[in-house]
RNA sequence: GGGCCUGUAGCGCAGCCUGGAUAGCGCAUCUGCCUUCUAAGCAGAGGGUCGUGGGUUCAAAUCCCAUCAGGCCCGCCA
């Protein structure tokens, strides 16, 4: 049971879908209808239309009072009914509270992470992964078929680079963190080649090497891939994602040639200085390249073939492509590409777009090694939340160490979640080491302080419902109940930001009642009424901070 | 030169799709609140030409046009 649909129920007689708002303040009513659009059509005053519609509405069990405020139509809900089916409704469905099933059990590949071996894993890889895997859990909870793929370039002109540094440059190999070595090992070269003809002419034949399957080289290519692809699940268990299908460039990359020569034969590309090329001129996308003047393939062209490596394992009806907003020009290449050589995923292919995470100084760029790495930033918050959890609590180091992670990690992926896709985040040290306010810290808080009451009271009680009709109380239940609609709303727009804001005010809203209404008390029956309250908030607040990958905890 | 995104308080953001009731939130600043369920909290104060200029409308932060500022992209990197 809904109130805000008995409220729609009541209006949809009279009024095709109906829009209701919430009053800017709760003493007007608990839900509003403006009268204006309907104003409009019938060129009527709003303030007789709302009139008019008033008389027809008959309150009933849940709506019990509708008055016209201007042209404003208010709803109250009855105070009596309002709490009770609420909570009732939340702590029966528990964690499946807020799932729906708009996705009709639709397959949706959604892919994201993408680091390339032999680079370092920064902070923007790691917006990627939160947004990827917080948009599949929202998918799969709206009963979409969420199907996580990662797409992981370990092959190409940059593992040349770094294999080339490994080969010359006679850097020890250091025992821990082989990755990071590959990834300052890349950034050097980088450095070194940039007026160094020699150099980049080395890297090259590598590169070439690389494809036409030199032994000495692929063999150091498997080797230090592997240091990478083990750090990568290190990453993936760090952030609870479990792909469904990891996907290399490397195994595309013969299809990805085989695929260009067909296109040219059938004079869908063409040779341009020597390299394979679709012309896209004639839908303003400029050229894009298939395979380069040295007969390697590039990114464009392992694509073409990575999508038909997906048509044929999965029946997609959606795939989607979580890549940064730089990208935009090359994805809006990619998919005209997939509708002229009739691509299965013609037209079914997203580019979901996210803003870069900036620094002070401008672009991150592992090129140029100006950038912050993952491990550098989580242990770095991690040694913060310790630091805080200590002051707190006197537990054993292992419990420490479990808890600030926890708040770690919580407070890592919120910022990575909490705004909206196309924003860039700036990133600062300082915001990210601040646990209060608008945080994962303060949420996962909220749910500790709810939990220790809940292990305080003995209270055995069946709750009366009928007893919970403070404001705070109300304002809490009410925001609780639109829990359903804020999924439906991020799933539809793929925006984990709505429920990372929705879970804050969630979690504010519960501060406020707590500040205000004493659950534990001589008063028993109240007790019980509040303690079931504070039950369906920890609930709540579980399966919203589920959604974002966040983990919840009894005591912090 | 072209395309896309962003511009709301000192800073970071939500609201814009779907125009409506006093423009919300967080940080920072200032003032209170721990003998009462965890102060990673709460209450209060100050802080706003919603980039700018037009237009549409009874009504514009929200829609349209123009313009300015910042960011990213525009054939052999991904």
């Amino acid at each position: 049971m809904d109130y805000k649909e008995e409220v729609l129920k009541l209006l949809s007689k009279f009024v095709k879908d109906p829009i209701l708002e919430i009053p800017p303040n709760p003493e007007l009513g608990d839900y509003a209808f403006p009268c204006f659009s309907i104003a409009k059509v019938q060129s009527k005053s709003p303030n007789e239309i709302a009139k008019e519609l008033v008389a027809k509405l008959k309150p009933n069990k849940y709506v019990n009072k509708i008055l016209v405020m201007g042209p404003y139509i208010n709803f109250f809900i009855n105070k009596d009914i309002l709490a009770g089916a609420a909570i009732k409704n939340i702590l029966e469905k528990k964690d499946s509270f807020g799932k729906s099933n708009i996705g009709k059990s639709k397959k949706q590949m959604i892919e994201f992470f993408h680091a390339n071996t032999h680079k370092g894993v920064h902070i923007g890889h790691i917006r990627n992964i939160c947004l990827g895997e917080s948009i599949s859990k929202i998918l799969d909870f709206s009963g979409y078929n969420a199907i996580r793929a990662n797409y992981q370039g370990d092959i190409g002109p940059h593992v040349a680079a770094c294999l080339w540094g490994l080969l010359n440059m006679q850097e020890r190999v250091p025992k821990e963190n082989k990755a990071l070595f590959l990834g300052e090992i890349y950034s050097k070269v980088n450095e070194l080649m940039k007026n160094d003809k020699k150099i980049q002419e080395g890297v090259r034949e590598i590169n070439k090497k690389l494809y036409s399957g030199d032994k000495k080289i692929v063999s150091l290519w498997k080797k230090s891939r592997e240091w990478c692809l083990k750090d990568f699940n290190k990453i993936y268990k760090d952030f609870g994602v479990k792909y469904n299908k990891l996907y290399f460039e490397s195994e595309v990359e013969k299809d990805a040639i085989k695929i260009s020569n067909n296109l040219l034969k059938n004079k869908i590309a063409q040779v341009s200085d020597d390299a394979v090329i679709i012309d896209l001129k004639a839908y303003d996308l400029g050229v894009a390249v298939l395979l380069t003047r040295y007969g390697t393939p590039v990114y464009h062209s392992k694509d073409i073939a990575l999508a038909v490596l997906k048509s044929k394992q999965y029946k997609l009806d959606k795939s989607i492509h979580v890549v940064a907003k730089e990208q935009e020009f090359y994805f809006n290449q990619l998919f005209k590409m997939f509708e002229i050589i009739k691509s299965p995923l013609a037209n079914k292919s997203l580019h979901l777009i996210y803003g870069l995470v900036m620094l002070p100084e401008g672009k991150m760029s592992s090129r140029e090694g100006n950038v912050v790495l993952y491990k550098n930033l989580i242990n770095k918050i991690k040694e913060e939340t310790l630091k805080e959890t200590q002051k707190r609590h006197k537990w054993n180091a292992k419990k420490l160490e479990e808890v600030s992670n926890k708040i770690a990690f919580s407070a890592l992926k919120y910022s990575m979640l909490n705004r909206e896709n196309n924003k860039i985040i700036l990133f600062d040290w300082k915001t990210s080491l601040n646990f209060e306010g608008d945080t994962g810290p303060y949420v996962q808080y909220a749910y500790a302080r709810a939990s220790s009451i809940l292990k305080k009271s003995k209270n055995k009680l069946n709750p009366d419902y009928l007893l919970l009709k403070d404001p705070f109380e109300l304002k809490l239940v009410k925001h609780m109940s639109n829990f359903p609609f804020i999924v439906r709303e991020a799933a539809t727009h793929y925006r984990p930001d709505i429920i990372a804001n929705y879970t804050h005010n969630l979690a504010q809203i519960f501060n406020e009642f707590y500040h205000n209404c004493a659950v534990i008390s001589e008063d028993k029956p109240l007790e019980a009424a509040r303690l079931s309250l504070v039950k369906a908030t920890m609930q709540v607040i579980k399966n919203s901070l589920n959604l974002l990958g966040i983990s919840v905890l009894e005591e912090m």
